[in-house]
DNA sequence: ACCTGAACACCGTTCAAGT
DNA sequence: ACCTGAACACCGTTCAAGT
């Protein structure tokens, strides 16, 4: 009570119109974008809604609910964006390649899978793989192991990407000169005892994360195709 | 000062002999296998090592260092224990599984390499994969992107496998328990507007998650063999 | 050189109190 | 029903001071 006329001056005014779960989640979506997931603190969403705790608290369970909500409308967002192409090996690059691109550029989303993996929005994706292999004459037997293989593999990758790309974020260099460091490092390695990382330094220096990513895709959807052929028995 | 003797008498007492980094690292693991990554303050540190804050950080830079010193010890123990086979297949294999196991065991780790996905430890891993792919007769062309690919499948499902032990250990539930509910909700799920999540929903029930990974592994070595072929230009 | 532990600058979360 | 914000129970980290 003390000094509260002295204080209330300096404070920011509150907000008229009311608060919703939509608006804290599209603001935490804001911050998180802009600042990083360490920008997503409680406080800085006060500050930004004009609001107190409780308001918060009021429309989201906790900090994990909010995050996870958040998570759920960027991989919504991009799967409701994937078109169906004809030819159904395309149409998984298509699908791979925007779930790798919009983690890439929500960095926080590939942490937050990696915390939960088993989010409903990833049911979609899960559905839309399945039905691909399918139209690729994958046999019922081989298809759970066939796409829950696929699953893992790409939120595997964009989850280790995206953790590449919050360092970077982090750090003030950009990825030419990250690259560049890295494979300094490889190539500085005991050529005797790791005469592959060695040489690899090359490589790493120019590859291109999205392309050996697709690269993989490509691996994994000729090892596919054989699982076609081994089951005419 | 007021209080000093009074609380003098309560307090634990310091330990004797000489504090170390390997001490140190030591101790962190076991708090993380005992009872999980949340354990792992400072303050459990210096109460399991009879110690003070500074002490601590006078051999740890800090609390990231220490989990990466942590990670690293885990890694290298695993990589040590992997004898090499006579079929590189066969190798490649229990190469894989060793990793998946170990993180399986020390979910912390799964957590720590999905931040840091390339600490210096995971070289030997990449080492060894390349020399198997090479024993294979992948043209080194391709060995970038086909060892590249290994590492991203295999570190991605043990990682998310790894988040899943997680949220095991955290709640009270068992493993079959957790997944009759996940399958129990996937076959709620619209059969018309989810065929396939719903068809496997029976799959899910009944899988082995470490089986399915080898039945990964499987699939990403025969897509790997077909680089073999098609490079006969 | 190695260690101590109070103090600091943060967190997420709660809850009596207000409208 | 919806919101306020002081208070609580934690964090990791620092640093003057000790041996």
């Amino acid at each position: 009570m003390r000094k509260k006329t002295a204080t209330r001056s300096q404070r920011a005014p509150r907000r008229t119109d009311s608060l919703s779960r939509e608006l804290i989640i599209q603001t935490a979506i804001e911050l998180l974008d802009s600042r990083g997931e360490s920008a997503l603190t409680l406080r800085a969403l006060t500050v930004r809604l004009s609001t107190g705790y409780g308001a918060i608290y009021h429309h989201v369970a906790d900090k994990s609910d909010l995050l996870a909500a958040a998570t759920d409308d960027i991989i919504t967002r991009v799967l409701s964006g994937a078109g169906m192409d004809t030819d159904p090996r395309e149409t998984l690059r298509h699908l791979a390649l925007g779930l790798f691109d919009a983690i890439d550029a929500h960095p926080w989303v590939g942490a937050e899978l990696s915390r939960q993996p088993w989010r409903p929005a990833l049911l979609d994706f899960y559905e839309s793989i399945a039905r691909l292999l399918d139209a690729l004459a994958i046999p019922e037997r081989s298809r759970f192991d066939a796409a829950g293989t696929l699953m893992n593999y790409v939120l595997g990758v964009a989850v280790q990407n995206a953790a590449n790309a919050r360092r970077l974020a982090d750090s003030d260099t950009d990825r030419a000169t990250f690259l560049d460091t890295a494979a300094a490092q490889w190539a500085q390695v005991n050529p005797s005892r790791y005469p592959f990382v060695h040489a690899a330094a090359a490589q790493l220096r120019e590859h291109d994360d999205r392309e050996q990513f697709l690269a993989g895709v490509d691996i994994f959807l000729t090892g596919i195709a054989a699982l076609r052929q081994s089951s005419e028995s």
